[in-house]
DNA sequence: CGTATTGTTGAACGGCCGGTCAATTACTAT
DNA sequence: ATAGTAATTGACCGGCCGTTCAACAATACG
């Protein structure tokens, strides 16, 4: 049995440039999740993308350009399902509010996500177009998208006059700062209650404050 | 003029093994909420207290002793101030709530504050101790003072009946999630509102939340 | 004033990592 | 087949930084 090496016949390596991008921005998603920007390196990226490091440099030029195309790939794409929730849905906005932070809640605390949220906020300083992607991913859009949700739940009555401007940031910083924190409860307080928990009397909390008294 | 060094009869350096610390850590505070954790430099903490590479690692053993000593410092010390607001205060629960809040809110907003919150989070993958440091200052004891008034409060009525664990939770997390973002978009959102303007949104909400209604 | 003590220095070491580039190898078109 | 092309490799360079350590100089003490 020829054990040592495979003496096949297939390529030691193929060429599959339209693959490449995608595996090697998977596995830089990771990396930087898991180890933050300067712990990171290009070889550990390689390795898990089954490329050499000069690959890597061939595909997104620099570390930091990589890291952008990373928090990219991960933040802004997914946002457009979101926004699609908001124009289909018919029903009350009592309701459409709990839906809309529901589903946000679940972006938030998708595997990967949490760290990376933490990484790109804590580098803004080194690279600040990396800080402005998570600000507009996680924070300007869904600020947008919880307005007009407050907007039109004030004007049908169901809320209490407010502004809607001032809750949406509350609302929208509130549900990132939970999201943290009990990502990192989980890893240091094992009495700590399940996420879900939290959210379920974050959503509560919510309906309490904007519906009419 | 002899302009080029000073003739000073002073000696080039001075013995003070009472303030070195101190200093080092101030400015270790400094750095690491400036650059982050693996960018920063002992050589850059070495020349902002005034010594050498040297004496840094001789007082502190290694960068992240140096990292850890650092948070400690800045975190766990201002937080007995809290406690004692918070055994002296005399009046409704209502107002100490608030007063607990904007306390616990110029805290986590005063200068170096935010950038070293930040670090620390996300630097808790590589060094487990330095982000139980963080958890425990701004989550667990400001937790367990929230939920002492919230007992409070709902035991002589003025809040209505609630799960006073998961609410404070909630709300400290909130807090912490708002003053990560208000630091983030006064960088980048030139039409942000203020911190205050967000704190004061916020304190309203938490009002029509919790009190009876 | 001389000696012991120890806080402090700064040069040097060694490892690590990002970025480069010429060589190599898988494809492709003719 | 065969030559052309471009995707991929992997060794290498250069710099940076944490850590060490022997020498040094400012105090403390007798």
């Amino acid at each position: 049995m020829p054990s040592v090496t495979e003496p096949s016949d297939l390529p030691r390596w193929q060429r599959r440039p339209g693959e490449r991008r995608r595996e090697i921005l998977n596995a830089a998603v990771a990396v930087f999740g898991e180890m933050g920007f300067a712990s990171a390196t290009l070889a550990e990226v390689a390795l898990r993308s089954g490329v050499s490091a000069g690959t890597v440099a061939h595909y997104f030029g620099s570390k930091a350009e990589l890291f952008e195309a990373a928090l990219s790939d991960h933040f802004l794409e997914p946002m457009l399902e979101s926004e699609r929730l908001l124009a289909e849905h018919r029903g009350s906005f009592r309701e459409l509010l709990q839906t809309l932070l529901r589903h946000q809640w679940a972006r938030l605390t998708s595997p990967g996500t949490p760290d990376l949220v933490m990484v790109g906020l804590a580098k803004t300083q080194d690279v600040p177009d990396a800080g402005r992607t998570v600000c507009r991913a996680i924070g300007e859009r869904s600020r947008q998208l919880l307005r007009a949700v407050l907007d039109g739940g004030v004007k049908s009555g169901e809320f209490r006059p407010m502004n809607t401007e001032l809750t949406a940031r509350v609302l929208s910083a509130g549900l990132a700062g939970l999201m943290m924190a009990c990502h990192r409860n989980a890893a240091f307080d094992r009495a700590a209650p399940t996420g879900d928990a939290i959210l379920e009397q974050h959503l509560e909390l919510i309906d309490h404050a904007v519906r009419t008294s």
